[in-house]
RNA sequence: GUCCCCAUCGUCUAGCUCGGUCCAGGACACCGGCCUUUCACGUCGGCAACACCGGUUCAAAUCCGGUUGGGGACGCCA
């Protein structure tokens, strides 16, 4: 009986929507400042960013800092400073719940004159210990209506309840997840306004979302059982209901809520570890929205592909795996001129001497295959940047034996002559050197000149290193090499 | 405890709307081959899933019911 009037509520809705598009489109972030921004409020964000700029409508953000006790303005900057790394751009906002108690009197005063809404004088203890009365006996923590007709007015220490509806149920038409159904006797008088005087969320979001013209509301999955509440106080006002969607959560790999326990969760903690924003959007928006089997996505294309149709209803689990291969994959793609730019932090960082952007950038280049984040390449690139290489004594002991000293002399000949000092050039003069003269092969050789010129076993192609490189500190390292080489033949 | 949601490889997912084209496709990770001056990159191949039970049907990953499992919510937090 029950659903069939839900499900005829429901038709009506959607036939609604038909005859009225909701236009133009506005969707809206709003953090609350507890905190920075993480993981999975940086996908709501995108959610609603790229909604909104799919409709060519506008996001909102609000800072939603009801809560004074944990409030920061902290907190209010590592927000703006994270979206503003994830290129999420707003056309309005921020706003501050704080600055609009005003409205929010405005809001209550309707409900109150209504008979929507009452006061209440029950204090915290007392409701503590009654919920978990009735929560030991099994039945709801709901509040138990105790003030509902005692037509208490304003006073100290009261609070203001929204006067639920005994009966009947609540839809809601949420966008990904389908209809839900709630029995209204399932749900309480939530409290509208506090004892001080603040308004609480579920109060405050519904007033912003009507007076910010919000039209789809997309929020975490975590929301889904404030929305019937939210509902009954849109029409307890008398206010059009925005359209809903309810994003499901992020877990970790236990498949528990994620939290700082499954560690980096702030998106500026990636921004430290050397990942690209764009990495973190291309994984953030593949964590329950697909299109087909396509992994990679620049935020254009998002933009044209996202829908909320798309938006899968089961909850993931972070993998940041696959966020480093996306990181590699959007390193290899940079330019090198963005690549040394965005690693001058990390390189001072690792306090190397300063080297001209033209230099970091093709020493850069000679590692974009092999590092997947920028730490690790700033990490490769010392012996790019420091003129005295520290140099692996286990490497040295192997490759740098005796029997080396007469190829590296010819080879070093060779180089002071060499005129041009780029990559063929390089490559014919060693083919000459080692395999024509020497008739050596070169691998021979390679793993020995490595060592001399970078200190280890690992580097990118020696002719690239060489080149990037330059004659003077080539020439320069192999000839300490062969010195240490020389000393080794004594021995 | 009550209410709500979810359920395809270890993970992210395609497929489910319109049941047969799916002895289930892609990606990460993992394993192996190739390439090769190291490490990578690249490339080729491999491993690996429709939670379970029942129903509807000629036919079910796809529809229905139940079970189990997981998640979320039950605040004068948001």
């Amino acid at each position: 009986m029950c659903y069939a009037i839900a499900f005829f509520y429901c038709h009506f809705l959607l036939i609604n929507r038909r005859i009225a598009p909701m236009e133009p489109v506005i969707t809206r972030f709003a953090p609350s400042p507890t905190g920075y921004l993480h993981i999975g409020g940086a996908r709501t964000a995108l959610f609603n960013w790229l909604f909104a700029r799919h409709h060519g409508g506008a996001f909102v953000l609000r800072i939603e800092d009801t809560d004074q006790v944990r409030s920061t303005e902290e907190s209010v900057k590592a927000i703006l400073d994270a979206m503003e790394w994830l290129g999420m751009d707003w056309d309005a906002g921020p706003f501050y719940q704080r600055e609009r108690f005003d409205l929010y009197e405005d809001f209550l005063r309707r409900l109150l004159d209504s008979g929507h809404a009452y006061h209440c004088d029950c204090s915290p203890e007392d409701l503590d210990a009654r919920r978990k009365a009735a929560m030991a006996e099994g039945r709801k923590p709901k509040y138990d209506g105790r003030c509902r007709d005692r037509n208490l007015g304003p006073g100290a220490h009261r609070v203001v309840r929204f006067r639920c509806p005994d009966g009947g149920a609540t839809v809601l038409n949420d966008l990904i997840k389908g209809p839900i159904f709630f029995e209204n006797a399932e749900l309480d008088d939530l409290v509208l306004r506090r004892s001080d005087g603040i308004p609480t969320y579920n109060f405050a979001v519904v007033v912003d979302d009507i007076t910010m013209n919000i039209s789809h509301v997309i929020r975490g999955d975590d929301h889904v059982n404030n929305t019937p509440r939210q509902i009954l106080i849109y029409q307890a006002l008398g206010e059009p209901l925005p359209l809903f969607g309810h994003v499901p959560m992020i877990l970790g790999p236990d498949r528990a809520r994620m939290s700082k326990r499954h560690g980096a969760t702030s998106v500026m903690a990636y921004k430290e570890m050397g990942y690209l924003p764009q990495s973190l959007i291309n994984y953030l928006v593949r964590l329950g929205w697909s299109h087909g089997d396509q992994e990679i996505f620049s935020v254009g294309e998002l933009i044209e592909k996202f829908t909320l149709e798309a938006v899968g209803k089961s909850a993931s689990v972070y993998n940041p795996e696959k966020l480093l291969w996306l990181n590699g994959h959007y390193i290899k793609e940079s330019n090198p001129q963005e690549l040394a730019s965005l690693l001058q932090p990390f390189l001072e960082a690792l306090g190397y001497p300063h080297r001209e952007p033209e230099y970091v950038a093709r020493a850069a280049h000679t590692l974009q295959q092999r590092s997947k984040t920028l730490v690790e390449m700033a990490e490769s690139m010392s012996y790019y940047m420091l003129d005295e290489i520290a140099c692996d004594e286990g490497a040295a002991k192997k490759f740098l034996k005796g029997s080396m000293a007469d190829p590296f002399r010819r080879i070093v000949q060779a180089l002071e002559e060499a005129e041009h000092f780029d990559e063929p050039s390089l490559e014919k003069i060693f083919e000459r050197v080692i395999v024509t003269d020497l008739n050596m092969k070169f691998g021979k050789v390679a793993q020995p000149v490595r060592v001399a010129l970078t200190g280890g076993t690992v580097s990118p192609g020696l002719f690239e290193v060489m080149a990037v490189l330059g004659k003077a500190t080539v020439l320069k390292r192999m000839r300490k090499a062969l010195a240490y080489m020389e000393q080794e033949g004594e021995n």
